[in-house]
DNA sequence: CAGTGAGCGAGCTTCCGCTTGACTT
């Protein structure tokens, strides 16, 4: 038996730290956290000083069991947890748990995962800080209560089944506060006018020069074009400034999922399975941290492998320090644990989130890239507003020769309107310039940003609200709720005037441009809408955006020592317990109707709710003699925006547009868009046809088209039976038997597939997803029912 | 992808943070 026992909270670190420490000791893991509050309402004893119930969760008991029995029969226990709030009370349920002793125990700390770190915590040992541990109970406390007393409220006065809390609540907010920002906003139309210059040395090398103002209207526009027939243009002043750029520090968990999400396209959920995968191959270190500090082993790495691939001068040592309010550091910034590995054996994912990973801890490492910037500044002889044209010049590229950070604003960004690091030809002050063209294009204002999954984390990050560890799943609970939405919305076309200015008169032409168009955004949905309002008017203090920071400012005082834990607490559970009763008592169920006015056909109110079955618009009311009709919204209405001709509209569809092979034809639109229905089968229209114009010959050529399109897609029928065959699908050939689609094994050769072999394959299938069925996900009846 | 939109009421839902698998598709 070893005569030390370790326990860190990462499997993987553990596997690293006994490889640091010889025989002696015996590294363990806690998997997190080993005890909770139990899951029922007498968890805190409110009136008995805050006092706790907590258990080892089912799926911690054989942890704790192992790590109970290790514990007896070795001489020094060290408890190894991360040096914060969580990881002092990780030590300290580890010793309550496994009855451990004072002078067996040992707690010891380190930042980072190296040989060095790990041997200087062991000949640091401390006690386990007990102001620490009391932050953490008071974090965890107020969080149950907060989550535990709201939810409920919502339950009686909302629906059932639904969620509050210090971190969801706030992040719903944030997406509802800025859908309406975007719905009030009305753009403002402005002339951006761009000339096209060349200089009598050279005509060829032209250049652009945007104007230093925009016109308002179109006639200020067009005068000015007018104004510039006869004009002459030269060089008024030529500048010349050296600038620089410096990296972005390496990663943390929430700056690698922006990246990952805008440059590869994941979500965030994404980014960290396959970070985790990372982690535990041993390519990258731990991926869930707010810190960007690299340790000096991985400072000594990177500038190795810095000077030896790119050269001296591509070295600078930095150190960089947290913006973020609230971190606590207990970790390194995500790095690669071999700085000498440019890329890894993986799958496509790994292998490019790797990547990133690299690139940007050893850019953030090496000297800044510098540019030379030249501005000049041109006259025009018939106007008083000049034209300004830039351009950059690259001196050395630094970091830039292995990464490059991108924004969020970026890709919201024209590209015609970004030409700022464009070249610029020899320009000398005072020189004449010949124009080649000068465009006036109406531009609008654009509204605030949706918010992706990744900047709504860089949000909350901001805030100091939630941890690298709860990021993800935030995102993911306030989807599961059905509060947010992630989707696509189609944009709207829009007209715009352009003027251009060329062989000595002013043409006004218009062109269209689609606006609005969101791809992988988060949406409010009408019930985080209503939930949101709900908490906000009964709720002020727990929802603004400050709570958690004021929160935490008390927990620090706690952590130093300088304040009471249950002091605390009494403070705040006083004044909110009171509200939750007082909203109980009196606060009215929130109600989602909304009135839109009257039905010019009956003359019956029109309204629109959330009902069973989502939300609905109801033409009468309940009281009328007639019975009221419904119909659902559509993807994309909202309660909050629709309109009365919108809603209107919603009643003149399903409709029959007429009759094929005897059957009926109805054109209705679905989850998926317009469609025609027909004997039971559904065909889709074609984009751009308007399902309310559907007659019944364009209706019968829609289905005889999908038919001939599936005819096409059919390689191989079989004579014993016309339901089998094997058809072209998305990503190869199936086999279709029946209503049963079956995958083809990868050791079967499409061509050589017999009948007995198809019915052999739907057997096996079908056994397997029969048995599939049987067995019950066990305890996670959660995400089963997720649809 | 249709249709649904009543009412009664038992028993359930729910937080945030720290960790991985063991399950799906």
């Amino acid at each position: 038996m070893a005569k030390n026992l370790l326990i860190v909270e990462s499997p993987a670190k553990a596997k690293t730290i006994e490889g640091y420490l010889g025989k002696d000791f015996l590294v363990k893991s806690s998997y997190g956290h080993i005890r909770d509050l139990v899951k029922t309402d007498d968890a805190i004893d409110t009136a008995n000083n805050f006092e706790q119930k907590y258990e080892v969760p089912a799926d911690k008991k054989a942890v704790v069991s192992e790590l109970k029995k290790l514990a007896k029969s070795a001489e020094t226990v060290w408890l190894a947890s991360d040096e914060d709030r969580e990881g002092e009370a990780i030590s300290w349920h580890l010793y309550e748990t496994l009855n451990l002793k004072e002078s067996s125990t040992k707690r010891i700390v380190f930042h980072e995962i190296t040989k060095p770190a790990i041997l200087k915590a062991i000949e640091q040992p401390r006690k386990i800080d007990f102001n620490l541990v009391n932050a953490q109970q008071a974090r965890r406390v107020l969080d149950r209560l907060v989550g535990f007393e709201l939810s409920p409220v919502l339950w009686k006065k909302v629906k059932p089944s639904l969620s509050a809390g210090r971190v969801q609540s706030v992040a719903v907010r944030l997406l509802v506060d800025r859908e309406r920002e975007i719905n009030k906003f009305e753009p403002e139309a402005a002339f951006r006018v761009v000339a096209i210059f060349f200089t009598e040395e050279n005509k060829k090398e032209l250049f652009k020069a945007e104007l230093s103002k925009r016109f308002a209207t179109i006639n200020e526009a067009e005068k000015f074009l007018n104004d510039c027939i006869p004009a002459s243009y030269h060089v008024k002043s030529l500048e010349t400034k050296p600038s620089k750029r410096n990296p972005a520090a390496p990663f943390t968990t929430s700056t690698l999922q922006q990246e990952a999400s805008r440059k590869l396209g994941f979500s965030v959920a994404r980014t960290m399975t396959v970070a985790q995968r990372l982690y535990e191959s041993g390519k990258i270190t731990y991926m869930r941290t707010d810190s960007v500090n690299l340790s000096d082993t991985a400072l000594q790495a990177a500038e190795q492998e810095i000077r030896s691939a790119y050269g001296d001068k591509y070295h600078k040592r930095r150190q960089y320090k947290t913006k973020s309010a609230g971190a606590q550091e207990a970790h390194e910034a995500i790095r690669p644990t071999y700085f000498n590995q440019h890329t890894i054996e993986g799958d496509h994912s790994e292998k490019r989130l790797y990547e990133l990973i690299w690139k940007r801890a050893i850019a953030s490492q090496m000297s800044e890239a510098e540019f030379e910037k030249t501005t000049a500044k041109i006259n025009i002889s018939t106007r008083n507003e000049e034209f300004t044209a830039s351009g950059e010049v690259m001196k050395f590229d630094g970091f830039l020769k292995v990464y490059f950070e991108s924004t969020d604003e970026e890709s919201e960004v024209n590209l015609e309107e970004s030409d700022d690091n464009a070249l610029l030809p020899p320009l000398r002050n005072g020189q004449q310039l010949g124009l080649k063209e000068m465009t006036a294009t109406e531009r609008f204002s654009r509204p605030p940003a949706r918010y992706t999954e990744a900047s709504l984390v860089k949000k909350l990050e901001e805030l100091g609200i939630g941890r690298p560890s709860t990021y993800a799943p935030t995102i993911s609970t306030i989807q599961n709720r059905g509060y947010v939405v992630k989707e696509d919305r189609e944009g709207k076309q829009r007209e715009y005037n352009v003027l251009t200015l060329g062989h000595g008169k002013v043409n006004t032409t218009k062109k269209t441009e689609i606006t609005g168009a969101e791809k992988s955004k988060l949406f409010p949905t009408d019930i985080g809408i209503l939930v949101n309002d709900f908490l906000v008017e009964h709720f002020k203090d727990i929802v603004d955006f400050n709570f958690t920071a004021t929160v935490e400012k008390e927990f620090d005082e706690i952590a130093n020592g300088l304040k009471e834990w249950t002091a605390m607490l009494h403070n705040f559970y006083g004044p909110f317990h009171k509200e939750v009763t007082d909203t109980i008592e009196n606060a009215d169920r929130a109600s989602s109707e909304r009135i839109l006015g009257t039905d010019p056909q009956t003359g019956k109110q029109v309204s629109v709710r959330i009902g069973r079955f989502g939300p609905l618009v109801q033409i009468g009311s309940a009281d009328d003699e007639e019975k009221p009709v419904f119909a659902s919204l559509r993807s994309g209405q909202m309660i909050e925006t629709i309109t009365l001709e919108e809603a209107l509209e919603l009643f003149k569809l399903p409709k029959k547009v007429g009759k094929y092979e005897d059957k009926e034809m109805t054109v209705a639109i679905g989850r998926f868009g317009p469609y025609i229905r027909h004997n039971n089968a559904f065909y889709s229209l074609p984009k751009g046809i308007d399902p309310m114009d559907v007659n019944e010959t364009q209706a019968i050529e829609i289905i005889e088209l999908k038919r001939k399109k599936d005819i096409e897609k059919v390689i191989k029928t079989f004579d014993e039976n016309p339901e089998a065959r094997i058809e072209q699908g998305r990503w190869g050939p199936f086999i279709r038997f029946g209503k049963q689609n079956i995958k083809i094994p990868k050791d079967k050769d499409v061509d050589k597939i017999t009948y007995n072999d198809i019915l052999q394959l739907a057997e096996s299938d079908k056994s397997n997803t029969g048995t599939k069925k049987k067995v019950p996900a066990k305890g996670k009846s959660k995400t089963a029912k997720k649809k």
